[in-house]
DNA sequence: CGAAAATTTGACATGACTCAACTGGAGTGG
DNA sequence: CCACTCCAGTTGAGTCATGTCAAATTTTCG
């Protein structure tokens, strides 16, 4: 029980980025978090199951999906260092997720509990802001993605995303990176290997 | 000066599924909405020009997209009565928008000044709640709209469109809803009239 | 080291796009 | 209120971007 000093300062600085905290302020909101190492492969939010946290990484990597009819697994999201994830529709409202959150890696991460995460909220108008900016964020930043998805052909999107996250790619597998792109594995090999037929 | 008794009930009772309001909240907060008539095919917000206000539909139909380097357009959201619509990365970060948002028809709208909105955030705990769930809320749908648009074909994409949403599809030309669902007029044409060639 | 997982490659298939021509309404001005 | 224009929608032919399949190769990791 109780987080480490170094995943206490970590949560402490990003929540700080946006509201400023006093000392019981941010004791009580870091005690609310759970720490948890995440084995790779393992899964945090499974369909079926309420996605009951949201997940902060202090580092590694997750990487949230969903499995079409045919078996065609979709990536959603990526989180690594600093970001958040879960399956939101589910975690919102406290529903059946229809995503698959996984480690990519092994993992360490910050968890907060939906009760938690509603008790901070209604208690604190500071803490309502701090999630009401990452909320924001996270819909601007999903607005850019699907702009840039409607908008660019595969291999602008892969050179794009190469360019926006470069740390991201180091990170993670190449058949998530493609289906997160939207396009197959094999189609993002030729295009990094440069065997995309083109005109001209 | 001021907003019609009818513009005011209806925000208020959407504001009011989500906070609990007094008399004086609820004047203060109506209050700092503007209300607007915007014809058809006039811009609310344009590339270049920060997005200075939300837009909250009373009665009519906005769209906002991107045009790309070829000069197609995308469109990245509707909204129809009781929605929301603004370009959310230019409006959250007061900084130069890269979508259009116009008016599919005449259209009766409140708007939200961001100043004000900041300032209704900043002194109400119960306004910060509410743009939090907005927020939130926003963002569970855009999750949704990406699940779609990975896992499904252009026609399934149709399907599900019509059967989730037959309010806007009965105010919205079909160009714009191809250029939504990410397909071009004409296929969604063919969808439309049965012409695609289907294999068995 | 060996097995399983991930990536690569080529041949072929296809869903969706482009282009161009045509049709039918809706809006506008005389 | 007619004539004209213009915009949205339709259709077919041809093409292209990307997918599928299957086999070979490389990498990862127990």
């Amino acid at each position: 029980m109780g987080i480490s000093e170094n995943s206490r300062k970590e949560i402490l600085t990003f929540i700080q980025k946006f509201v400023t905290l006093n000392e019981d302020e941010a004791n009580r909101i870091s005690s609310c978090f759970e720490e948890v190492i995440i084995k790779k492969r393992q899964m945090v939010v499974q369909p079926g199951f309420t996605a009951k946290a949201r997940n902060y990484i202090i580092d590694g990597a997750l990487r949230s999906y969903v499995v079409n009819k045919l078996g065609q697994e979709h990536t959603i999201a990526f989180a690594v260092k600093d970001w958040w994830i879960t399956d939101y529709n589910s975690y919102i409202y406290q529903k059946p997720a229809t995503l698959f959150v996984v480690a990519l890696e092994d993992t360490l991460a910050l968890q907060l509990n939906y009760k938690k995460e509603e008790a901070l909220k209604k208690e604190n108008h500071k803490f309502e802001t701090f999630f009401r900016i990452v909320a924001e964020r996270g819909l601007a930043s999903q607005q850019r993605r699907i702009i840039e998805s409607l908008t660019h052909s595969a291999e602008e999107r892969y050179e794009n995303f190469i360019n926006n996250y470069p740390q991201i790619v180091a990170r993670v597998p190449q058949y998530a990176l493609a289906s997160f792109l939207g396009m197959s594995t094999e189609f993002l090999s030729k295009i990094r290997n440069n065997k995309v037929k083109k005109k001209s």
